[in-house]
DNA sequence: CATTAGCACTCGCCAATCGAGAGTGCTAAC
DNA sequence: GTTAGCACTCTCGATTGGCGAGTGCTAATG
């Protein structure tokens, strides 16, 4: 019966596009397929007995399962891990969805903080499952500008611009009593010292500073604050993972359950293993994708995610992609988020 | 077999206690209660048959129901109802509890755009269901503070500061090249010229400016994109809602299909319902339940909401709560978003 | 020698059945 | 008004048997 058992990577042209027809059918009706079924639907020019020969194959080289004896096949992980990799990786958008997406990001240009938003809600829909996304984030970031606004004479808002673009607001409880115009004055100085550098050298900046007379004591209890805050904000792995249709992964059969679901959005939350994931794959320019049991986690076993980072290696990166079930349509997956991960970094270059 | 018939509202003392009895027993234990429950678990005095009685009187008081002839009884909404009027309401938190919410605010004081999360998240935890809330939001948003950040000759990064402080940013494309010098002046214009005003004011003031030399069209230019954002913020009838504990929702037997869940989910992106609710309950001050049907929408009837505004009436307003199954504990519910909901008046009335 | 028709076989699925148990409503006694 | 007693109802879980889908094997075929 060790008729053509191969090692994936070579196999059978004929034995390929089968598998290749029992994935696609499968994840369309999510049931297993069977020989009847395949010569039915897919022009293939053999009968349903050589087709379960070849099944029996793909079964035995570990790309098939058996749910049971009487049932169709269903893909394995490594069934789908074959096919992405020779198939699905070559996928390329449809010229009408890449200008549709296209269109959708010309909507809101002006909001950059939003875009890593948009940009999971437009995979979501193009895709139908779920999609993350992450805003650019550097690994030290820079201070562009600082400002300080007067609550009231104990209280200022400290606001932190980065040169990526982030954005952090912070209370400041003042020691001494000021005003507006002592704050603008300290904010003046603070943002002469400390634009364009890191928390390490801004801190050091900061040094140089005598703490003499009330502006002079209050620029360095800011200061310290912008220090503090820069460092905080350097230290946060992930700043944010932002997810949207969460509401299409419910309408998957597989999670019909509750339970199978709350799997799901407790992998979400796993902020740890999205965190050395997204590290993993930060930079490489590439889309991957994490099938199934690949990913550790328990939670994760039935998930898949397909990745991809954007921005510029050296400055700040983040990472959008499709979350869904294995049984996921790989090659629109692949398609979309390479499309819109190179999208992502077109626009981010333009306010680098 | 009609008995005591009442109008709810005037209910014997043994059958308020009694309904009590059913609906603390079922928020426990989800399952149908029956009489002999009952007489076991809560020292009533009387024998079971006693309790049948008056079982069935509240049944034909609308306030419980039979799932079928041979099951306890369940609570109806009318009977949440009643019980929330009557009993709960009144329903204090323990100061340990109050203890515990108001350090876990005490933690992150710094940084004030993030404290209605935390409020959800708070309410979310202690109540393991899930929780809502929004950041307070004025009807007519005051400028505080305008900055304008150059990004490239062409490009720049304007940031406004709102009086209740929220904050917005906003690319903006400039016309001829400009400089951060020029920028800054312009910013310097335009704060001198919005801040403290509203969107209708701002547009007003910024129409006796002459758009003359370099600056003044900078001016106008980056003026008009201001009102625009201020407009945009003040349209939005809910600026965010910020959702946390869906896993705790996730848990509850009720919602053991997914497709149930799906409503709960689906509830939440209904923004123009929770617009209303929202306006319905804002500034009054008052901890509301909205218990199963009486949510118009569909996909809200499985669920109960208790939410309560925070913020002052005539400027800025946020909205807290919890959200779960109608098999929800309320008192405990009403008790911690009355007092989440105090805490944050008291914070937002210090950055005010 | 690959392919194919034929066929026995295996199981999951579904509907029907059945008994146990829980809880009710009613009646009659207290 | 309360309570004991009891017949009745209905769900739930386990059990069973038939159906059908799909397989794996064998033997025939070009």
């Amino acid at each position: 019966m060790t008729r053509r058992v191969r090692t994936p990577g070579s196999l059978d042209p004929r034995a390929q596009s089968i598998l290749r027809a029992v994935i696609e059918e499968y994840v369309e009706s999510a049931t297993p397929v069977g020989s009847a079924a395949l010569v039915q639907r897919y022009r293939l020019g053999v009968s349903s007995a050589t087709v379960r020969n070849i099944l029996a194959d793909l079964e035995s080289a570990g790309l098939l399962t058996h749910p049971h004896t009487s049932a169709g096949r269903v893909p394995t992980d490594a069934g789908y891990r074959y096919f992405v990799e020779s198939v699905a990786e070559t996928s390329i958008l449809s010229p009408v969805e890449q200008l549709m997406i296209r269109h959708q990001f010309g909507q809101v240009q002006h909001a950059s903080e939003q875009w890593f938003r948009l940009a999971a809600t437009i995979l979501a829909s193009a895709n139908r499952t779920a999609a993350i996304a992450t805003p650019a984030k550097p690994r030290a970031a820079h201070v562009r500008r600082i400002d300080l606004v007067s609550i009231n004479e104990r209280l200022a808002s400290l606001i932190i611009v980065f040169r990526e673009g982030a954005l952090r607001q912070v209370l400041v409880n003042l020691n001494e009593p000021a005003e507006q115009e002592d704050l603008t004055r300290a904010a003046v100085i603070l943002d002469g010292l400390m634009a364009g550098r890191t928390a390490v050298d801004a801190e050091r900046a900061l040094t140089r500073i005598e703490a003499v007379g009330p502006i002079g004591a209050l620029v360095q209890h800011v200061g310290a604050r912008v220090v503090a805050a820069v460092r905080d904000y350097d230290a946060s792995a992930i700043e944010e993972v932002f997810s949207d249709g969460l509401l299409n992964v419910m309408e998957a059969p597989e999670f019909d359950r509750s339970d199978k679901l709350r799997r799901v959005f407790a992998a979400l939350e796993n902020r740890s293993y999205l965190g050395r994931l997204f590290e993993s794959i930060a930079g490489t320019g590439r889309v991957q994708a994490f099938i199934g049991a690949e990913n550790g986690p328990e939670e994760m076993r039935d998930v898949s995610l397909v990745l991809a980072s954007y921005g510029e290696p050296g400055r700040a990166v983040g990472v959008v992609g499709v979350l869904g079930p294995t049984r996921m349509a790989y090659p629109q997956a692949i398609g979309t988020v390479r499309f819109v991960s190179g999208l992502m970094n077109e626009l981010v270059s333009h306010i680098a």
